[in-house]
RNA sequence: GCGGCUAUAGUUCAGUGGCAGAACGCCGCUCUGUGGCAGCGGAUGUCGUGGGUUCGAACCCCACUAGCCGCCCCA
């Protein structure tokens, strides 16, 4: 019979790998805290149409990649709704700001989320069809500070701090402003006019780009269209005033904070609702990322409330790609020395194991990791496995139980010792 | 969605038309309270799936599926 496999682009993680995903969580949750982000859990699917408005339609993302089908609710209500897996967390996140009137206690929102994504996309190292992003938004009506510069260089700060202490090696953040809502129109277009009569010489996808979407020209790599990019307008040159000055006070903050940075004008996120702040980190080569070497990407997003139907509610938010983060740590590690357990127990028969899991479950009890092994197993037997899984190895046989003194090998050391069952917890525990 | 490469044991791979292989790992024995070394022995398997060519296919051809790499795009 044909076995069942995970579907394309769906994985399993299995054990070591996923003490790792829960180590880098974890170190996530921890910074999240401490800079006054409270967990967000939004539902896993949501109406089509969040997607459509709030990521954009021209998108590739909403035009291409969505798992969306029809909902066959028994109520008229439900019947025929089109639903969507998230392709992406902040939509929904903001969604459930406004739902649940978030807006009104005047104050700042920290919201974080860790979860799974889904894109219907081909398949590649660092690029999965469900895929888990660790995110976070700031976000609140204007009079909380939500679009002061300081929010943005707080967060890119904050990022720069969880990927030092994960310890990822060489990251780079590239940062840019596409300006205000109206300067992005603007620019727009500017871009549109700057390529009506050069589109015809570039690549097929720009060409449809320059209609619906010109400045995601700019993220081209084509090789021969790069002339006539680099000819193009700059977004610095159509942001208003007060873009211009926010931009600076990023730059400033993030400068007084020891933040590295590079500005690159051509950074423009591929999602509608960016505005002023962009970013984006990235890793060297031979990070184990192959061309996607993008770990995480974010941008302020100053109306996406409003065109989602709420208040106005500037934000700034980004979303890291916890798959990518995961090869990365896994590539620049030197081999990830396995956890051992604290001990396994040998018992000598079959008779005593009673007695061996009796003694597990003291020492569980008090904290310790533990396997035991099997009164069947040969002392050999015993011994190799202990040697895998183990620090330290219990023998529990006949003479211990009776005299209560216990035989502790000690694999790093190669040493045994006699140790007295008060003393055990403490001795298997240096 | 487009292009290229790949698919053989648990793993890494060899095998280019004639008996299905190696290394590592696994299991057993030497060896029933002291392992890691060594010696001996054992099992590895729909050769990705389906079809075709051939006396004969892991090998050649076609289709499909999956994985990897790149493009598009993105985290």
């Amino acid at each position: 019979m044909a076995t069942i496999k995970a579907v394309r682009g769906t994985r399993d993680l299995l054990p070591p790998e996923t003490a790792l995903w829960n180590h880098v969580e974890a170190t996530a949750r921890s910074v999240f805290a401490r800079y006054g982000f409270g967990e967000i859990r939004t539902p896993l699917f949501e109406a089509t149409e969040l997607f459509a408005r709030g990521v954009g339609e021209e998108t590739d993302i909403v035009s291409k990649e969505m798992y969306t089908w029809e909902d066959r609710g028994r109520a008229e209500s439900d019947r025929g709704q089109s639903l969507t897996l998230r392709p992406e967390n902040t939509a929904g996140v903001v969604r459930a700001y406004i739902e649940h009137k978030l807006s009104d206690s005047g104050m700042l929102e920290k919201l974080f989320y860790i979860g799974p994504q889904f894109r219907r996309e081909r398949p590649q190292r660092g690029r999965y069809r469900q895929f888990w992003q660790i995110g976070a938004e700031v976000l609140g009506p204007p009079w909380s500070g939500s679009d002061s510069a300081l929010r943005d260089a707080e967060v890119l700060e904050m990022l720069a701090t969880l990927l030092d202490e994960l310890g990822i090696k060489g990251w780079r953040l590239a940062l840019n402003s596409v300006g205000s809502a109206d300067d992005r129109k603007r620019y727009s277009e500017a871009l549109r006019q700057a390529l009506a009569p050069v589109k015809h010489l570039m690549c097929e996808d720009n060409q449809r780009r320059a209609e619906t979407n010109p400045l995601r020209v700019l993220d081209s790599k084509d090789p021969n269209d790069q002339e006539i990019i680099n000819g193009l307008p700059k977004i610095a040159d159509f942001l208003d005033e007060a873009s211009r000055e926010h931009f600076e006070q990023v730059k400033a903050a993030l400068d007084a904070c020891g933040v590295p940075y590079t500005v690159e004008p051509r950074l423009v996120r591929g999602l509608d609702y960016y505005t002023r702040t962009t970013f984006e980190f990235t890793v060297p080569d031979g990070s184990g990322l192959g061309t996607q070497n993008a770990l995480l990407g974010g941008g302020r997003y100053d109306g996406l409330s409003e065109m989602l139907g709420g208040p106005r509610a500037p934000g700034i938010g980004f979303a890291i790609g916890e798959d990518r983060l995961i090869l990365t740590l896994q590539a620049q590690a030197a081999e990830q020395e396995q956890k051992k357990l604290d001990a396994f127990i040998a018992p000598m028969g079959v008779g005593q194991n009673p007695g061996a899991l009796r003694l597990a479950r003291e020492l569980r009890r008090a904290g310790l990791t533990v396997e035991v092994g099997d009164g069947n197993f040969r002392l050999k037997k015993s011994f190799e496995a202990a040697d895998k899984l183990a620090r330290k190895m219990v023998i529990f046989g006949e003479d211990e139980a009776a005299t209560g003194i216990l035989t502790v090998k000690d694999f790093s050391v190669g040493e045994q010792a006699k140790v007295p069952r008060t003393e055990l917890v403490s001795f298997l525990k240096s």
